[in-house]
DNA sequence: CGCGATTATTTAGTACACAAGATAATTCGT
DNA sequence: ACGAATTATCTTGTGTACTAAATAATCGCG
């Protein structure tokens, strides 16, 4: 209201010369990612749901049936979590009875945990969540990988920066 | 436990023939997104801190320096958050002096969002947040363009895949 | 053996994020 | 005009997510 002459629905406020130019949030990537990571919980919510699993537990599912049992530490480098997360989401998916959580006998500082019979039945059933998934993608599978190419990359030199600054 | 034998630390638990084959996690597109998207929040928090600002916040001011004043509808189009998101959020910026909230006189069903004086001062300020991050980042520009470029038309096809199932 | 340092987990407190339902103001048909 | 349908926002309840601080068990070294 200051500075700018902006009328009530322009798209494009034509930062004026004198103006301090602000980063449009169409031109960051970070707001790209955050929106295409938003679209995709959504995108999975219907179809997990059926299966009495939220997106973050679905994923730690996946890293479960990859490698069990886990300790939360592990699952937390797995997710990119950590355990003050993880602890109440897998509380709640043992109260569930998705999962088991126990202390190590070996090592008592660390808990244990892994799939029940019932969370293993799970696995089964998430076939059709990938396939349906496919589906609902609007992507060529080459793009798709290509992309998915591309942040695998991105991640691992952003978990490098982000763990050493 | 019960079908696959998998010792502890094994990374590829080779999954056998008549074993149903789980979709591994670092292979999912979805969690390839859910950890950039984490990792940059994780990268803005501490350039962000000292602005008295939170990633959300964040977004929602350079939506608002864009295009003020908007409506929380408007807001939530352009953040792709819903409302029932968007309004506490506001009011924690309203209580820390960045907006101000008030009923379109012509509409009183809408809500006016607005900077006030502090938070139009803030835009001088963020000029730093991007230059400080363009450095933090672990890829070429050229590079960035082009995941930016990629992910923003697969944004857009999404929300059509999403809003119209 | 025993005590400090390390590692692992939990608790406390704040801030998103969404679905579903409640509330309030406007618009439209007649 | 006037009540029903529509639109916009807010409230409620659940589930992530992070930081910092508290708790608990093991390990290492003298």
């Amino acid at each position: 209201m200051t500075t700018t002459t902006e009328t009530r629905g322009s798209e494009v406020p034509a930062q004026d010369a004198g103006t301090i130019a602000v980063p449009r949030l169409d031109q960051q990537l970070c707001f790209a990612l955050y929106s295409a990571s938003g679209l995709m919980t959504k995108l999975y919510r219907p179809l997990l749901d059926p299966l009495g699993l939220t997106y973050p537990q679905y994923l730690a599912m996946l890293a479960l049936w990859q490698h069990a049992p886990s300790t939360v530490g592990e699952l937390g480098e797995a997710l990119g979590l950590d355990s003050a997360t993880l602890t109440p989401l897998l509380k709640r998916m043992e109260t569930n009875g998705l999962v088991t959580r126990r202390r190590d006998p070996a090592d008592e500082r660390r808990v244990l945990v892994e799939p029940t019979a019932q969370g293993q039945a799970l696995r089964a059933r998430v076939k059709d969540v990938t396939t349906g998934l496919a589906c609902a993608m609007p992507l060529k599978a080459e793009e798709l990988k290509s992309l998915h190419r591309t942040l695998t990359g991105f991640v691992a030199k952003l978990r490098d920066a982000t763990s050493t600054p």
